[in-house]
DNA sequence: ATTTAATATCGTAATATTGCAATATAAAGA
DNA sequence: TCTTTATATTGCAATATTACGATATTAAAT
């Protein structure tokens, strides 16, 4: 016990669970409202805008392009970080369904 | 250590963050998916669906209740559950105004 | 009053996440 | 080449999550 039985549910399911789940942390939202107000930045600018360590930051920026949150080019000696849209359109037309779905019904 | 600095961001990118992280599991979109099916339903209803024992269901709809994401109504022996539209209109209009601000912006 | 049915809570084991110091890697500049 | 700069990885401690058996709670049914 203690790991999620990912293997019970869809595809779909997990796709939208680890989404939401790179996004669950206040430090990756932030990260994401960065980069949202500078367009693209490196590593070293998040370090400095945030109260956590490199290696902290670093390992929150791998789970947000593991989860296709976010892109990270190589320029020469670093990382040019910016938002990878597609996800999170994913993410928004996953919602609008849920809420046109609600909408229609009735609660108790 | 391990504990997230949740002092060190804004209310709302904690909000998200709490919201995001509730549905961060597979098993709590499935029980999402499964009220959408249904409309409402009883916590028996959801553990007969899911590959999961009663208290690890009771668990997960605590915590999706806990997030605003569900609401339950207490009705004689049971508790008839159901989507909270709010909560998702909520996610929604965030990623909405994320994907207008970057569908301005050039990446690396 | 007792039993049954539906959920919640407690306790606990297994696993995952968070955060960071120390260290590694890799490219640019002197 | 040696140093500097930027980022990633490793290793580990603290904490959180996941899952479930056992048990408690609460209301309906008999």
């Amino acid at each position: 016990m203690g790991a999620t039985k990912t293997e019970h549910f869809t595809d779909k399911q997990n796709q939208i669970a680890t989404i939401a789940k790179a996004l669950g942390h206040p430090a990756r939202i932030a990260i994401i409202e960065y980069l949202l107000k500078v367009n693209t930045c490196i590593c070293g600018d998040i370090v400095n805008e945030l109260p956590l360590a490199q290696p902290t930051v670093s390992q929150h920026l791998k789970e947000l392009k593991n989860a296709g949150l976010i892109k990270g080019n190589i320029e020469g000696n670093s990382i040019c970080y910016c938002i990878d849209e597609k996800t999170f359109d994913t993410l928004k037309e996953y919602f609008s369904k849920i809420i046109l779905t609600v909408t229609n019904q009735k609660c108790c």
